[in-house]
DNA sequence: TCCATTCATGAAAGCGCTTTCTTTTGGCGC
DNA sequence: GCGCCAAAAGAAAGCGCTTTCATGAATGGA
């Protein structure tokens, strides 16, 4: 059952036992091409009978490469970043990379020192989500000359590359989705802004969209919230208190639907007879909630693909374009309709 | 806008601004206490005003450290893992060490191919997903020499360190919950087993319960699904069409009690009059469904903190001990209830 | 006052690879 | 059969740190 923990294979062994050299190894393990058949069959195979794992330290030293990706996300809490998350690892996977992976929990400090530490390790690349951060981070980006990747943005929201969808238009097509099924009061329930550029996108994209359909949008229709769906529920209820009820509300995401959903029900007010939602996201729920959910489906894994993808070719320098944005779309399900007839006026 | 990218900073020179030799910086920046003050105030003002940033590779490599764990987790699709990550991270973040993150997607190959790649890495721990892995991970793994630790399973599962909770005692919990309620015919509604020993262990739990309680168990009770919402639905009508349906189900998680609630109301089945139905989880929305599911809290932040708090531990030789398992609590709500009468026997 | 300690510092030897540079080998044309 | 050149292999010099080990200064006991 226990096995004799056999002492550390260096390269050394492995040339010894097959009867060449370090560099030979290092080369047929590392660059086939450059090695002879016959002596490239002897090292793998001795490799491979001492069990030989190169070491990472060393190799990166060496070779001024670590084969190591950061990530620095938000939260994996929510699986927004968790599924780009996912879809960026196997992405790097596949070439053979690894993932350094750290939550900032929406602290520009906190974020900061978690670049900051992955520069250290040496991290061949970097993600960051967002378009906008704190100057002290773009200027240590750039001392550090390495590549990096901001998402959840398009490319023209910042100078520097960055992959993502419009969130102005998102909420632009949300409300014209609205107004063209006759809302005139809708509402806001939004994320928190601290930090977070793809909020405040958002409320940017709201107001121009509502002004361009001449409808008024007072302060008091929005609402902000965190994504627990206790503060969703408050947030609803903090609406309803600043006067009398929009005929229609936008979440900031899936799950502030859904609890603005299961509001509106535990109070008896009709969706959509009485008041339409449309989330963002498209979770999978979406589809199954009663009813089901109007959302805008976001390319959430293409987000973590392409982000590996740009990475890796800025890296082996092979040429990369990114695209201008990423496409969204209006799914559109069970939860909005035509506002209610106004019997009585406001 | 453009800062010019500094050329970048060795220790050597930080030695030389600050007037002292490699050695001092590198204590003065390591192991401050081994330093005079002065020297150390020399030091850092020297390394603050170049922006020194060490060399992780080569610090990783003179001095045998990465200061990098590793996790391996089957996906982060289900939050399940996610939130455990994150409080994992978290927990190193702390500490000032950084986590390398792969998926496995549950297959023991790629599992494999991960951790090689993190002990390649060089990582000081591991953390992994269950407690059965193939024999090549465990030689892998201890020929290394790296410290391990099993989660998502308790202690006695098996030889190596391991934390987490008993599935076994997990479905009993329910069982005896819902035999206490009067129900003599219970279905389950499990997980894949495909390289997944909690399913696997629940399974047990759940024939053994039955058993205690004198209850019958046939194959046709039990149905598996993976944890699409879609799948779940169609587990149900599997079920359905295997007989007439069970007065109870035993759901995996909370997102497939999710799927037979949806599923069970489309037809018009009514829960928990009906039918009666058991999470586990205790997501955030189980507490808001309707009507509230009745699940199982599992402790999953508990568990990246505490493997976090192992892993750190044994790498810095402090003694540390692992629960024998974590304690499971149910939560009573409203999707539990006695059985319908027996108008109809079978 | 002198020697034995202790403490802070510096010099230098690696850590285990990759990669340049050099040497050797072998194929091929004449 | 000889010489030339390309390809393959080896030698050795680092990569940028940490950490022994050695040294010198400072302290204290006799």
């Amino acid at each position: 059952m226990t096995i004799k923990p056999r002492a550390k294979i260096r390269i050394e062994e492995v040339a010894r036992t097959a009867g060449v050299s370090a560099a030979t190894v290092s080369r047929a393990l590392n660059n086939p091409a450059l090695v002879s058949p016959q002596l490239r069959a002897k090292v793998e195979k001795a490799a491979k009978k001492l069990g030989y794992v190169a070491h990472g330290a060393a190799r990166a030293l060496a070779s001024r490469r670590s084969h190591a990706l950061g990530a620095v996300v938000p939260t994996l809490g929510n699986t927004i970043f968790s599924d780009a998350i996912g879809a960026f690892q196997r992405r790097l996977e596949a070439e053979n990379y690894t993932m350094l992976l750290a939550t900032s929990d929406y602290d520009e400090e906190v974020e900061y020192r978690n670049v900051r530490t992955m520069i250290e390790r040496g991290v061949d690349g970097l993600m960051l989500v967002g378009a906008t951060h704190g100057k002290a981070l773009y200027d240590l980006l750039e001392a550090s000359g390495v590549p990096f990747v901001q998402t959840w943005a398009p490319a023209k929201a910042s100078p520097y590359p960055t992959i993502g969808y419009d969130n102005t238009a998102l909420t632009r097509i949300v409300v014209d989705h609205l107004a063209g099924l006759g809302h005139r009061d809708i509402g806001m329930v939004a994320g928190l802004r601290r930090n977070n550029d793809r909020v405040r996108a958002r409320l940017v994209g709201m107001r121009a969209a509502m002004r361009r359909h001449r409808l008024p949008l007072p302060a008091s229709r929005i609402v902000f919230t965190d994504y627990r769906i206790d503060a969703v529920r408050a947030a609803f209820r903090e609406m309803q208190r600043r006067g009398p009820m929009p005929t229609a509300l936008v979440a900031n995401n899936d799950i502030v639907a859904l609890g603005l959903m299961l509001e509106a029900q535990s109070q008896g007010i009709r969706v959509p007879r009485q008041l339409s939602i449309v989330g963002v996201g498209d979770l999978e729920v979406a589809a199954h909630l009663h009813p089901p959910l109007t959302t805008i489906r976001t390319p959430k894994q293409t987000i973590g693909t392409l982000a590996a993808e740009y990475l890796l070719a800025r890296i082996h320098d092979r040429p990369v374009e990114l695209p201008a944005e990423l496409a969204l779309e209006l799914v559109l399900r069970g939860t909005t309709a035509p506002p209610p007839r106004k019997d009585k006026t406001v």
